[in-house]
DNA sequence: TACCAAGTTGACCGAGTGGTCATCTTGTTT
DNA sequence: AAACAAGATGACCACTCGGTCAACTTGGTA
C-alpha cells in the first residue's frame, strides 16, 4: 500500500501505551478525561499525545476503530457456526462483555463522523448482517428484525446498568437475556415502527 | 411545614425560565452545556443562576427531580387501570416519550447522590412496584422480572437510538416493543443473573 | 410615596482545557 | 563513531469553565 516507513520502536511503544492509558482514563472519568491525565497515565509528556493523534477526537476515534475491528473479527468467526441462533447470541455476549470492561459506549457517538470509524463500522454491519440473516432463516429470531436493530440493541445491556453505582459483575447478562428473548419469534408482537436504515 | 416566605414574582418567573432554558440547553449540548449559555437563553445574567441554584449540579438535580416526579404521578394514575399489562406498557411509553423529547437520560447519573433525587426516585420505585406486581400477577410479564429490572430498562428504548444522527420520530417505540416482548412470559428463557437491588 | 430587603447584574477570579512549538534526546543508518 | 531525522519534552498560549461579589434595581409593604 503506502510506503510509510515504520515507527521507531520507542514511538510504537508509546503509541500503545497512550491508547491503553486513554481507554482506562475514559472508562474512569468519561469523555471529559483530559489529555494531560492520559499522558501522565501513559508516562509521557502531553506533547507526545499530539504527535501520535492530531486531536483528542482523533485519539477517541482510534480507540473506537480498535473496538469495532475486534467486534468485526468476532462476527466473522461466528459466520459459519453450526447453530445460527447461538452464534448471534455469542456475538452479542462478546460485544457486551468488551463494552462492559471499559464502558466505552459513549465514545462511539463522539466519533461518528470520522471516516475511519464509519468504514470499520460498515464492515462490522456487513459481517453482522450474515449472522442476523442466518439466525432469521433458522427461525432463531423474529422475521421483522434487521441488522440495524441488532446493531443498535448491541449496546443496550451495558447501557442499562451503567447508571448503577456498583453493579454486580455480569449483571449485563441478565438484560442481554431479556432483550434477546424480545428478539425471539415466540410470542412476538408486531413492531409499531419501520426499521431504521443506518447511514 | 417551613414558614418560608414566597419568592418575589420576578424571581419565581426567572426560576421557571432558567429551568426551561437549562432543559433545552442540556438536550441540545449535552451535560457540558455551560451555565453562561443557559443564563443567556433564559435572558438573565449568570449570577442569577447561582442565586437560584447553588451549583450547576444542583440545577441538574432540580431538573431530574421534576422529571421523576412527573413519572411518579403517571405511575400513580395507572395503579388501578383495568388491564395491568396495558397499564405497565402505557407507563413505559410515557416514560420513554418524556425522555425522548429532551434526551435527559444522562442527567440522571449526574445527580444520583443528591438527597432530593434519591427521595423522589424511591417514591417512583414504590409506585412503579405496584404496576409491576399487578402485571406479574395478571400474567402479563414473566415471573422473574422485578421493579428494578423495569426501572433500569425504562431508559433503554431512548438510549438505543440516541447515537443516531437523525432518528425517525417515534423510533423508540420499535425498541420499546422489542424489549417489552422480552418481558412477556411467552417463550421466556431463564435469566442468568439475580435481579439487582436498587440502593 | 418612601423605604428596604430581595433580587439582579456583569466584571472578575483561579483552575483547567486542548493544542503549539522551540529545544533537547535518542533510535537508526551509513 | 558520526550524523541526522524522528521523536519527546514541557513551558506556554488563548480560551472556557463554574463560581463570587460589591454595586445597583426593583417588587412588596406600611
Amino acid at each position: 500500500m503506502s510506503p510509510v516507513r515504520p515507527l521507531r520502536v520507542d514511538a510504537a511503544r508509546n503509541r500503545e501505551l497512550l491508547l491503553a492509558a486513554a481507554e482506562d482514563e475514559f472508562a474512569e472519568r468519561g469523555i471529559s478525561a483530559s489529555v494531560a491525565d492520559i499522558a501522565r497515565r501513559a508516562g509521557v509528556a502531553k506533547g507526545t499525545v499530539f504527535r501520535h493523534f492530531a486531536t483528542k477526537e482523533d485519539l477517541i476515534a482510534s480507540i473506537v476503530v480498535g473496538h469495532l475491528a475486534t467486534l468485526t473479527s468476532v462476527a466473522r468467526r461466528q459466520a459459519d457456526a453450526p447453530d445460527p441462533g447461538a452464534a448471534l447470541l455469542e456475538f452479542l455476549t462478546v460485544a457486551a462483555d468488551q463494552r462492559q470492561q471499559h464502558d466505552l459506549t459513549f465514545l462511539q457517538s463522539a466519533s461518528e463522523d470520522d471516516a475511519r470509524v464509519t468504514a470499520v463500522r460498515d464492515e462490522l454491519l456487513a459481517c453482522l448482517g450474515v449472522l442476523v440473516d442466518r439466525a432469521r432463516d433458522a427461525g432463531a429470531i423474529r422475521s421483522d428484525v434487521t441488522v440495524a436493530d441488532v446493531f443498535l440493541l448491541m449496546c443496550a445491556p451495558v447501557h442499562v446498568i451503567e447508571n448503577l453505582s456498583d453493579p454486580t459483575p455480569g449483571l449485563w447478562k441478565r438484560y442481554l437475556a431479556i432483550i434477546f428473548d424480545g428478539l425471539r419469534p415466540e410470542g412476538a408482537n408486531p413492531l409499531p415502527q419501520p426499521a431504521p436504515s443506518l447511514p
